[in-house]
DNA sequence: TATTAATCGGACAAAATTGTCCGAAATAAA
DNA sequence: TTTATTTCGGACAATTTTGTCCGATTAATA
């Protein structure tokens, strides 16, 4: 489904979130270490979500990663599935076909349109905050 | 979603699907002219399916692949997925969690589930045939 | 000011996926 | 029986994705 630097992308986010409702900024090798994830590969994909004001880095001695208060209800996760994935999912066809509409459609088109439609508003409605909630009272967990 | 070798897979036996309606068998040069994918690859792909008894293949000349008109009815795209890409999409955690399950849910896996059904239930209730009908009608399109 | 700890970014390496080639085996037909 | 045409299957090649390394840059602090 998701690109595996996508994946990462959307744990690291919830964690750095959850972290951030704490006050603390965290650094790639924090989090790689509580996703469970290769920590150069994470880094670049942090990098990714930074150049695309998804999260704020701080360069430096007490540097690392952190997200504003207001953000975490902004960022829903379609932005980083964008951001890292690019639109592929939200908009490629099932089956590979270059151009494949409703004018033209592939013979699953009308199908997949409605997995789709489910996929982008459950991605579009999920903020990070919502996420890192779950994850904040133990309901949830982010490795293994 | 799928990987390239599903894409191909499932369109080629839309099409010999098709084919077999008319009584015709069909060669991978043909399957690959007709759904405009690289031929050698897909013919590896139309092997997985042999071997896995979602079509028929004759070898020799007059030879090529095919499907049985009950078959045809048969076949859902849950076999022919599960037999290419295996059964991660239906199965692994969306977050990329090696155990992700109700007892020890990823952040997003109840959200999760919920897709995964819905696309679950679209391929284990969609048919070959139903597939090669929209074809057959012109409605819907195997290239491009 | 020097040191240290952090991200940034480019080059590189490994692994997985996608794609190609070709000889072997099978079989229909001349 | 020979030839021609097809799938089968293994080896190989190219591309994309995943993952690593390291020097440059930034900035806090001793």
């Amino acid at each position: 489904m998701f690109s595996k630097a996508c994946e990462y992308g959307i744990r690291a986010a919830v964690y750095i979130t959850l972290q951030s409702l704490e006050g603390r900024r965290v650094s790639v090798n924090e989090i790689a270490e509580e996703i469970d994830s290769p920590i150069a590969f994470t880094a670049k994909t942090l990098q990714l979500l930074t150049r695309n004001d998804i999260i704020k880095s701080v360069k430096g001695p007490t540097g690392g990663f952190e997200i504003d208060r207001e953000e975490m209800n902004n960022v829903k996760l379609n932005m980083i599935v964008k951001a890292i994935d690019g639109d592929k999912i939200f908009k490629g066809c099932g089956l590979g076909l270059k151009e494949c509409n409703a004018n033209k459609p592939c013979p699953l088109h009308d199908k997949f349109v409605d997995i789709r439609t489910n996929l982008s508003k459950m991605l579009g409605s999920t903020s990070l905050y919502e996420l890192a909630m779950g994850l904040e009272v133990g309901l949830t967990f982010l490795k293994r």
